[in-house]
DNA sequence: GAATAGCTTCGTCTCTCGCCGAAATGTGAC
DNA sequence: GTCACATTTCGGCGAGAGACGAAGCTATTC
């Protein structure tokens, strides 16, 4: 028998600034081994190492071990929702330096979003999923299913996109602080950014979220909007 | 120039138990003076005033003065989405007395969830809702826009559920605690509960979030049921 | 089998938070 | 004007959180 949920505990687990910035790293999908997120949050490696232990209790964060690392992820995309969510309500953090400025300017451009890709090629790529009919227009904070009959064309082939089965939403319309447009999560998010980090079309930083257009992908994706949009 | 949103300051705001039932309470979505949300938080009314305090500070809630009381309220539906964002991944509260359980059971069968309705209550709607068409089969996070053209009915009707223009989706599935379907959320959900309340169908309980069905209202949703799967 | 690297545990310090009761403030009622 | 009530401010207490460095554990490396 249990009665209203607590929400104290999980806020209280991200209501430090050290951990907030841990957690924020691990927005970006990834696992990261225990002293990378202590250099991410600015703590020592014992500090972050307690840090670690209360997320993990309040189930937060999971680990795997690989070798003598440890390797934090988040515990599930409800956790990441709930991250998201708090972002949405939370004072932007001053930028005091020009290497901040740089890191900012970066995240702007591209960055991963938990599963998928967020910044000006995460809107890009949602212009492109729209125009090809693969989702249809998503307002913030909206979702849908996948069309029927599905659509064909290059874009699903070359990025493998295909329906699936299950919980999670086909496509939500994702926003965050960039830009006042949403971006598209859910599986599709989630698959097309797994497909173009798979074949190379973007490389991803190895200290952030920021990600980078490779030249390949860059010429790929230009094709990809021509021809997309001679269709239409 | 501003960089990440700094998710600490949210959190931390949320992440005192005394704080936590605050904020549930408000979950309820009407305005209460501080101190109701004292008694329902369990602490002296200088303790509550503080955390108010604290709350205000953070922007999490808002307050209006009338006469001597202070009204305090959720200071918009981001913030009560992020409070349900950590509800889903929050541990439940144990129920340690007679009087918790009853208080449980009546907010298991009905209850206000900020605008809109949850519980029991809330799924015989959202099953309604879908049976006359007026919003599609929803999972839980997913949302759609009104349906074209929009259907009428009598529980529409009844309701005067209309579709408007706006940010907020239509139609969101939100779960809670109670149950593993959805209820209905967004503009819909917001639409019949207040219509619910106006008319008489639904009591408020003045010191939780729970609702009681009327006979009026009972009588009224009975008909309806039977009439819309007369319908289908 | 040392030596090294990654991480956690321990000991300790400091500082802030959350609590209350008492007193102060402010508003409405008579 | 005075009384009653709602709320905030103040003072003080106790507990716990968060920080670090040093030492310990374990797995890879040579």
């Amino acid at each position: 028998m249990s009665g209203e949920p607590d929400i104290a505990v999980p806020a209280r687990a991200l209501g430090d600034p050290a951990r907030g910035r841990i957690v924020t790293a691990l927005l970006g999908g990834r696992s990261i081994p225990a002293g990378d997120l202590a250099r991410a949050a600015g703590v020592s490696a014992s500090t972050a190492s307690e840090h670690l232990r209360v997320l993990l209790a309040a189930g937060l964060v999971a680990v795997d071990h690989r070798g003598r690392h440890r390797f934090f992820r988040l515990a599930s995309s409800e956790v990441a929702g709930a991250i998201e969510a708090l972002q949405e309500i939370a004072p932007r953090t001053e930028i005091r330096s020009l290497r901040q400025h740089h890191v900012s300017e970066e995240l702007r451009s591209a960055r991963t979003c938990y599963d998928h890709l967020a910044g000006d090629l995460g809107l890009r790529m949602a212009d492109l999923l729209v125009s090809s009919g693969v989702v249809s227009e998503l307002k913030i904070g909206e979702s849908s299913s996948a069309p029927e009959p599905f659509p064909a064309g290059q874009l699903v082939h070359a990025l493998r996109i295909r329906p699936t089965q299950g919980r999670r939403p086909w496509a939500r319309g994702c926003l965050d602080w960039t830009g006042r447009r949403a971006h598209v999560a859910g599986q599709v998010g989630a698959q097309i950014f797994s497909a173009m980090d798979a074949q190379g079309w973007v490389a991803r930083r190895a200290d952030s979220r920021a990600v980078r257009l490779t030249g390949r992908g860059a010429a790929l994706l230009s094709e990809l909007e021509q021809v997309t949009n001679e269709l239409v």
